[in-house]
DNA sequence: TTAATGATATACT
DNA sequence: GTATATCATTAAG
């Protein structure tokens, strides 16, 4: 059951911008979307690191552009984006204003408004619903127009709980990524089952933190 | 169980 | 024109 506490103040490690940390700060928090008197939520069970100067996959290594925008913005800033024109993902930005970094929110374990996530992606097996980061920004209705930008400690749309303590956590390079120098800055929860599935070569490659 | 494919917006060559 | 922080479907092993 959720304890509706809203998170209001980022870890030090948040607003200082150590991604790394930052990623498995999110492992256990509660991600929760209101719409329309209804609350979405689930409890964060893989993200992976973003940002740095040696960061190449990093939507922002390049230069500052609309899309990106977001990612200057202050630790606890929503960053969402369209990927291969039809699906979203969310990210949390890490570090001071304009240092671009953040950390995808890439699975959920589902615990809140379970049938309406069910009806929006056509599944009915809880823990596919929302693991993936496409997948879990269908299941909670989270797109650019209503969530990009929004701050986590103000929005009236979406923020950040207290969840649970995870205590194994495994690490994983990254997904998905193929022009950058990998990097092992995928963090999960070991004994989920809401995961994403990773390709072979990734799978060969966890190990615990 | 693993791999290939298509849908399709944004950014870059 | 090509690549991409994805996913569902389809085909093959």
């Amino acid at each position: 059951m959720p304890l509706n506490t809203r998170i209001l103040q980022m870890p030090h490690c948040i607003e200082q911008g150590d991604v790394v940390s930052a990623a498995k700060w999110c492992l256990g928090k509660r991600l929760v979307v209101s719409h329309k008197d209804h609350l979405y939520s689930g409890i964060i069970v893989e993200t992976e690191a973003y940002g740095g100067s040696e960061d190449k996959a990093c939507h922002a290594y390049q230069r500052r552009t609309a899309r990106n925008e977001a990612m200057f913005a202050s630790a606890g800033t929503f960053y969402v984006y369209l990927i291969y024109g039809m699906y979203f993902c969310i990210n949390l930005v890490v570090g001071a204003t304009d240092d671009p970094k953040a950390v995808l929110i890439r699975a959920l374990e589902p615990d809140n408004g379970i049938a309406t996530m069910r009806r929006r992606r056509k599944q009915t097996k809880t823990e596919a619903l929302c693991s993936g980061p496409g997948k879990l920004c269908q299941a909670l209705g989270i797109n650019i127009k209503l969530h990009n930008q929004e701050h986590a400690y103000t929005s009236a749309r979406v923020w950040l709980e207290q969840g649970i303590v995870i205590s194994e956590i495994s690490k994983s390079p990254r997904i998905g990524i193929s022009q950058s120098t990998e990097l092992p800055w995928r963090y999960f929860a070991a004994s989920s089952r809401c995961v994403s599935s990773a390709p072979k070569e990734v799978r060969r490659k966890v190990e615990p933190v």
